[in-house]
DNA sequence: GTGCATGCAAATCCTTTGCAGTGAT
DNA sequence: ATCACTGCAAAGGATTTGCATGCAC
């Protein structure tokens, strides 16, 4: 699909789902939707609002997180919480890409993407047993890449400057 | 196993972990793993610090904050993001008891636990195929629980008041 | 005695909110 | 002409930090 294509294609999905829930069409909600399209990462608000800066385009961070809300209802984009070394929200696009999970390098953050069918038959499989309407999942794999699997450290978070006094085991 | 004798063994397992890392043996860092090993829910910082306060213990939120950090470099607890609506990340002891993910409900945030070895060897298949040492990982289920399916929502996040205008679809 | 850990409060980070002005309907 | 949406800045909640004191070593 050409990029242009896409754009339209996802602009007709918002205009309905706005139209539905009776929101306004602004132009910012178009902008940002559009710059969210032309990413190929997983950017969070901030990172967003700090490139339509930079392209001189005028939106606010209300605004911003705002319009990320609305995607998010009408399922263009997506919200992850990676939880490695940082609490912050990061999101992708979600239309025209297929479900797929994620996994992270804990030193440098660099995010993989996969797809395993077994994951949706283990997340079927525990609603049934467990008695629960499973709507979505999350499942996210922690390691350290090629790159920086020479430093092994502990798994977990440690981004405190309190924390660096801690000796590696 | 007894209770105390759960105690007694993650007391040292601490201990040990701290004289590796030259840390200091502190009353307070004990208290609070007690407390913690008493437990048995997904609790919060705050949580635990409130619990505290109420037993007349007096540590400090930095402590509180402290001492889970080293717990957790040291796999006595677990850590979670469960982004079901709310950021603040959650923890639970993990010695004595198995590996397991977590079923979330979005509407009453019910915990429930489960295994699936699956997990595992995806685990391991993605890190082959993908070049990444795994060192852990983390798979939520998000979905209605029994008591709540009556009324299903969008599984996003909307918990803030200005989003509450928002017709449900 | 030395210096790491503590307690407290202030600071920080990400996100949400209040309010007045603007613009979609 | 309405009133939802915006921008801005201030407020908010969770977590981290600075600093003086205390206690493990």
């Amino acid at each position: 699909m050409k990029q242009q294509e896409l754009f339209n294609e996802v602009k007709e999905i918002f205009t309905s789902y706005l139209i539905k829930n009776k929101q306004r069409k602004t132009a910012e909600r178009y902008t940002i939707l559009e710059e969210i399209y032309k990413r190929n990462d997983h950017f969070d608000a901030e990172g967003l609002f700090i490139e339509l800066k930079k392209k001189k385009i005028n939106v606010s961070r209300a605004t911003v997180y705002n319009t990320l809300e609305l995607l998010q209802e009408c399922s263009l984009i997506r919200k992850h919480q990676f939880g490695n070394n940082t609490n912050l929200a990061r999101f992708e696009k979600s239309f025209g890409s297929r479900q797929h999970d994620h996994l992270i390098c804990i030193e440098c953050n660099k995010v993989m993407e996969f797809c395993d069918p077994r994951i949706h038959q283990i997340s079927t499989r525990m609603g049934e047993l467990l008695n629960y309407n499973i709507e979505n999942h999350s499942l996210i794999l922690y390691g350290h890449c090629r790159g920086c699997e020479s430093m092994p450290q502990k798994g977990s978070v440690n981004n405190s400057p309190r924390k660096k006094k801690l000796h590696a085991v």
